[in-house]
DNA sequence: AGTACACTGACGTTGCGTCAAGGTAT
DNA sequence: CATACCTTGACGCAACGTCAGTGTAC
């Protein structure tokens, strides 16, 4: 017998554990982008660990990729139809409607791949700046101490 | 004699050259972010080559290091502030004192340092699993191109 | 004189923060 | 039974979008 383990949490934890707010959540729930796994006696909502994972996906598409929640709320549920449509028409229907199902994915995939690139690149011009300031600022460091030394 | 060459634009101009749009920057002045250059006879806002400057580091600040418009504000006063401080200050008061200064900066410098290196890496990360979807796409159309060849 | 753009309100939307008033778990 | 956490409203704020009504530039 398989014992699969299904460990519960409440709001709390779970924001704690994800960096997010339980208020935060409970949006995100009333938005539609993922219903907890259960409801405990007294109306509690409980988690398991794939609505974890799923509230990290939000989180990072969010604050790194700077997606509305919207947007976030159309990757995800296009995820799941695609999912059904993996099983149900990839392998069942003909093989150029399946060819330009999977090439319109693919347009969309690229896209975003090219624009989590264009942040990368934005990030790192101003990681550059910014350490050349923290250059400076140790040079003047440096050149105050010389001249405590010199005269102190 | 010097021509300083001072071009002046519109708002919907400059909206188009650094890529936000003109209630926003209306919304930045409203918040004390920036003062255009001058105003027309006609009160039309008179944008120069600085105020485009300072406008593409509100963007960058607000949509690559996602600060909010209040912290973008403290940002950009703060290092006003020093500015004027580096003159009146650093050069007239004792080293210690200005030691400390530079090292308060460096410290907040290089927080800024690793927010930003924290976020490419989260990108890198979605970068990465983005392009392995990619892949498994890429693999599934060639598998429905030999298919289709073998039995056509 | 038409058309494209500008101005200042003012209300709408998104993504939550923050009480309020009450129920639940230990 | 105290208190720490949960629930569902409901209002508030930030960062604009989007009219409305009016004036301006060419």
């Amino acid at each position: 017998m398989i014992e699969t383990q299904t460990e519960l949490w409440h709001i709390q934890e779970v924001a704690e554990k994800v960096g997010l707010t339980a208020r935060a959540i409970r949006y995100y729930e009333q938005l539609g982008l993922l219903t907890p796994a259960a409801r405990s006696e007294g109306d509690y909502r409980l988690f398991n660990q794939a609505d974890i994972d799923r509230l990290r996906t939000i989180k990072a598409l969010r604050d790194d990729a700077g997606f509305s929640l919207a947007d976030i709320g159309e990757l995800l549920r296009d995820e799941a139809d695609r999912a059904v449509r993996r099983s149900a028409l990839y392998d069942s229907t003909d093989p150029h409607e399946r060819r330009q199902l999977i090439a319109e994915e693919l347009t969309r995939v690229e896209a975003q791949i090219e624009l989590l690139r264009g942040k990368i690149a934005r990030l790192a011009t101003m990681v550059g700046e910014t350490e050349a300031r923290r250059a400076r600022m140790l040079v003047r460091l440096a050149t105050i101490d010389a001249d405590v030394k010199d005269s102190p």
